[in-house]
DNA sequence: CTAAGTCATATGTAATTGCATATAATGCGG
DNA sequence: CCGCATTATATGCAATTACATATGACTTAG
């Protein structure tokens, strides 16, 4: 593609044509620059010292992740704690499991539908879950310690857009 | 903090006090306005697709982590790829295992220190790994789709930002 | 120069996860 | 109303991962 009179040959390359450095099939690439590196990163960091902490009362990451996905629905079925908890339907199935002994869900067929199992925090679970909050809340303050809400505002549209464009039809 | 001359009180609290609904521990949080639930969204979408796509090539998304850690700087010891690619030292002990079976790395001890192995790409993984480079760079494009290279800059420094920021000492 | 301490990696073992499949319930075409 | 396809979950089994510990190599105090 040529150059465009008034736009730098350079801002159409990294406007529209192959994304320089932040490509990795760049020669430049580096994963410092990545942002599905750095966003691995930030997770992993986020939730390293985290689980340490979780531990100690008794919660291990997946089972933090599915309370916090039945605190905004409830009941839940297998399948969209699933998709919500971003982990395989068996794997959340037996994760329920472990909640069960542990007393912090219960999991009750629907009425109309036999098949469906929807689960439910009991009030331990909901107990146990404000007992945690407070402490993801201080390590988020920590993570984004210096940066503005406008910036965390600016982040989620972009994570958002990226999110939406990978739920459409993928490649190959 | 009181509220400066000039600055509306409102900003101050969005940009200094307590993050609002983005918090963990708001009432009104939602998993879906939050930056690390949306990172390890969009991290999910993205290798999802890719993983199958990997797998028809013999290579799993934890050995193509690898290859992309060593691709930036080789020989690399056991301990250095297990910090990058954010996995405990034995379970990348233990992947090196399984690329040696294949043929993509070779595995010698440094020669001043014999505790550490250095691991470093054969010609056929450097193959096998420009031959993927082209895969995972269309599902790069597809998931920045429609997000100037000016957003994407912007994205990458908030992410460095929030990674430098849980680098610091944890909590409790 | 030696013994204790530290460091890097490897490995035994247990737990977790995912794939493939089984089981059971619902929906639908005829 | 029947049988076949589909859906939701559960489970046997294999692979992966992590924790705890062992092994071997370097380092350093004395």
């Amino acid at each position: 593609m040529k150059a465009v009179l008034g736009k730098r040959s350079q801002d159409i390359v990294e406007d529209q044509i192959d994304r320089g450095d932040y490509n990795p099939s760049s020669a430049t690439f580096r994963l410092a620059n990545s942002p599905f590196y750095l966003m691995a990163h930030a997770d992993f960091k986020y939730h390293e010292d985290m689980d340490k902490v979780l531990h100690k009362h008794g919660v291990s990451k997946p089972i933090y992740r599915v309370m916090t996905v039945l605190r905004e629905r409830q009941p839940a079925s297998i399948g969209t704690i699933a998709e919500a908890a971003l982990t395989k339907r068996s794997t959340i199935s037996r994760i329920i499991d472990r909640m069960l002994e542990q007393g912090l869900v219960t999991a009750e067929p629907n009425a109309e539908d036999n098949r469906i199992t929807e689960v439910t925090l009991t009030a331990a679970g909901e107990q146990r879950l404000r007992k945690l909050t407070p402490i993801v809340g201080r390590q988020f303050m920590r993570a984004m310690d210096g940066i503005s809400n406008r910036d965390i505002a600016h982040l989620l549209r972009t994570l958002q857009k990226i999110s939406a464009n990978l739920s459409k039809l993928p490649i190959e």
